[in-house]
DNA sequence: TCTTGAACCTCAAGTGGCTACAGATCGTAT
DNA sequence: ATACGATCTGTAGCCACTTGAGGTTCAAGA
């Protein structure tokens, strides 16, 4: 390979894939959907990256892992673009997705202590049975609270 | 409304709805991906339920809402269908479920913790700096595990 | 009996965030 | 010169629905 060299300006999508950890086809997506720019071409029409493109890519990557969806990504891009009155907004954006991921874990909790309940009710095995665990989906009375 | 008298065999979709909370276009697509089975319908080929439907519908209704996905609603309902050896595997698909959820929990926990650390790192309210969140989106170095 | 108008019908496409495939072209090492 | 992997475009698929268009049926009121 020529990576380590050759990182500016000529770097191949299968490089900056390799260097950020973002799958090929994703990366063609990003663009497509306008969180990437369009890069320069190669004389046969391939993708050819520079440094800026890697900063960019990992920027979204990195709030990808954390959740960001793909529109509260475009805001914070928009955003890191022109400095100045950012700070307000991506703070918004932040909380209100630290919001969301709380407000998962809190039904995810719930759901978990009834699944809990419910697997408990039978442990298997069990073979004449009209199954405990069938019957506790099919009588929602039966939760200790709304689901 | 004749709901209450008329319930048995001559349900329409909309009264199937509202017994059931499952929105009419939901109902259309179980029967579509073979959860619910067709029903019988009137003379001008509109579908018409009866008690069986409503106590199906209501027993899919509570595993989505516990997270199960449809493919193992689907299997569940097969077990429910012909009791015996329904136990074992039911209680199987519980558990790998409840796995699931707790794996989900774990990860959300620590996008939480993460979330909170940045957010923490600028309140908004700062006008002329490079706002800290978006740097630490742009550098994973800052972030204190894997994620 | 006739007329509204809400409820119902089918079929197709859109959602998010990719992933996978098919079939063609490019780039480079030998 | 050739072989082979990397890349290209475009399309379809994934899950579990949701939305929309454009048409039909049903039940209640005049």
């Amino acid at each position: 390979m020529m990576d380590a060299k050759n990182i500016e300006r000529v770097m191949p999508i299968g490089s900056l894939s390799d260097r950020t950890g973002v799958k090929v086809e994703t990366i063609r997506y990003y663009e497509q959907v306008g969180l990437l720019p369009q890069p320069e071409r190669s004389g046969g029409n391939q993708r050819r990256y520079g440094r800026a493109h890697v900063e960019r890519l990992a920027f979204i990557k990195h709030a990808r892992d954390l959740g960001f969806p793909v529109d509260g990504i475009r805001a914070l891009l928009r955003l890191s673009d022109n400095p100045g009155m950012a700070c307000d907004e991506a703070h918004a954006i932040s909380v209100a997705h630290l919001d969301d991921v709380r407000h998962k874990i809190a039904r995810l909790r719930s759901l978990e202590k009834e699944l809990e309940r419910i697997a408990a009710t039978c442990s298997g095995g069990v073979t004449a049975c009209d199954c405990a665990i069938i019957e506790a989906l099919a009588d929602h009375s039966q939760c200790r609270k709304e689901h």
